[in-house]
DNA sequence: TTGTAAGCGTTATCAT
DNA sequence: ATGATAACGCTTACAA
């Protein structure tokens, strides 16, 4: 019930003159200045968002679509974007696609009818050119993509350098003494993954260590396959001393499994994943690992997308962090 | 562009007809509902929700209030409310407090310009009464608590039934053979970890056995610090056979502790968690726990804000889910 | 520097 | 069953 237009009221000013103030333009003189926000503070004013965002087309809110809210990489990144936009006055609104387009353009749909100032987004697995052109081609708000990016420009886009972090964690293994590594692989379909795979791969060229068919192994999620086809190779290439994961759960299972086959860890086999996982700090041995930087990403694709917010003459960019090796026991 | 306007000029209705239609009142003719719903589909209609919420003071969003969103319980229950909430035409707004009162309020300001339908909220743990209700005051929406809920009434809230949760994790122990167990609490600050510790000490007695101080150890989150202590209370007390932890996270060190100290695990000790941490099924033997139904717990939330948000003469509810024994191999 | 008034897209009241 | 119109709270030309 506290309105501009109660502000008004009180101080005898109009209402143009009230907003103005409340709006902080420069065409106002210090003593209305100073007896509207007085008498704002006094009735505790707080702007009807709704109003504003009708009359000014500018909502103060910004949509955030991640493939899954539950998953620790994206919960730090809607983390990193939290922090930075609420220290710009805006709110964020999250959606889900669970990886499937269609609900994925049902968030954007439902993103548009709210008058988002933005929207930062990361693709769902499934997402191709053709079905993001279709979903986004009537919405006109700025937009940043962070990991994954769909193949398309031109765009602003952050994420991680995966190739990079691959190749850190693949010499970190020989630099730690490591001939016979073997990378467990994810879903080669998503591109973080398979970039991890290509940069796995051009560590062991780079350092002169064949890169034959043994070298990797993809991750099913099946966790007793998983589980079974691990234990299966190293039986096989005993020789086996340095796995490199793509992800730090597959860890868990190799430190399983190589504790039942009586391996000495990190004395025989070394091993390093992938995503700073926090329970990387509690495993037997403690686990090294890559960081993904998630939420310096959230960080920076709010700050591009504030920066894009005013700025008229759109420009693009497409920033890339640098992964970082975390050495804890398991690579000693 | 595509708004009411064009549907009426399309169909040469009026807007207060084309409004009726498209808001399922019963007061138009079949023909006029179906010219209007074609051409809404034609156009590809979507409501100007600021317009929407100015005129009618629904907002069709409600907002979220966390400590945490970068934890796996909490983005739990996210997921669960944004799960009800999106199917019943909801937008999701998401704040954090991380356990700061000041944050609290800021976020709790924020949604109130907003014009939100409703909010539900898991109070910071510093919110004591009268904070809560200095910031809440002049909050006529609806409002729904859930897991930390102040000591207040008349109130909407949905929570977990710690106590018993303790109490079947205890048990559960106990009827595999366990005499001598030791409980790994968490700060008894904290509402819910209290009611965890009260009802191991409950099952205790219920089942005869000693409840002396030798039975609990707190955790204190310091990693070395945490693992010396139970090391040295196991070394102390080698007729320890179970551990009931407050949390996941503390069966991995424990589990770590008990692999160095050459303890069989079930064999001579049993482990169970609170949680249902994902990485459960990854340690080896993998983890006994509680389920903390937290999905279910968002959902539950969400239908019980959406219930008081049509519901004219307010009622209050509190609900209380039962907690859910995991059995798996740390307890066989 | 300030005020007047139009208008943002929708809903709701009152006629017809 | 439908239409004309005011109103929601605010911003912003345009006028003064």
């Amino acid at each position: 019930m506290a309105g501009i237009k109660e502000i008004a009221k009180i101080t005898g000013l109009s209402l143009a003159t009230v907003s103005r103030v409340l709006n902080n333009s420069t065409l106002v003189s210090a003593k209305a200045k100073k007896k509207v926000l007085e008498a704002a503070h006094k009735i505790d004013y707080r702007p009807n968002m709704a109003a504003v965002a009708l009359r000014s087309g500018r909502s103060k809110i910004i949509g955030v679509l991640v493939p899954e809210i539950n998953n620790n990489f994206f919960s730090s990144i809607i983390n990193g974007i939290e922090k930075k936009m609420s220290d710009s006055g805006y709110n964020i609104i999250i959606a889900q696609s669970h990886d499937s387009v269609s609900e994925e353009s049902n968030a954007l749909k439902s993103f548009m009818k709210l008058q988002l100032d933005g929207i930062l987004l990361s693709a769902s697995e499934e997402m191709t050119k053709a079905t993001f052109l279709k979903n986004l081609k009537d919405l006109d708000v700025p937009l940043v993509f962070f990991d994954r990016v769909p193949n398309i420009s031109p765009i602003n886009s952050v994420i991680l350098n995966d190739f990079k972090g691959a190749v850190i964690a693949t010499e970190h293994l020989i630099h730690n003494g490591c001939n016979h590594i073997v990378h467990i692989s994810g879903n080669q379909n998503i591109s973080i993954f398979k970039r991890r795979k290509e940069g796995f791969l051009a560590a062991l060229q780079e350092n002169n260590l064949s890169t034959n068919k043994a070298n990797c192994i993809e991750f099913t999620g099946n966790n007793d396959k998983d589980l079974q086809n691990i234990k299966q190779l190293f039986i096989t290439y005993p020789e086996i001393d340095g796995f490199f994961a793509h992800g730090d759960e597959s860890c868990l299972y190799i430190l399983n499994i190589l504790k039942i086959l009586q391996v000495a860890i990190p004395g025989q086999v070394k091993i390093i994943g992938f995503g700073n996982t926090e329970f990387g700090t509690l495993t037997n041995p403690s686990l090294s690992t890559i960081d993904q930087k998630s939420e310096e990403m959230g960080f920076l694709a709010a700050e591009l997308l504030l920066d894009s917010l005013d700025s008229k003459p759109k420009k693009y960019a497409q920033l890339v962090l640098e992964p970082e090796l975390i050495a804890r026991n398991s690579t000693k």
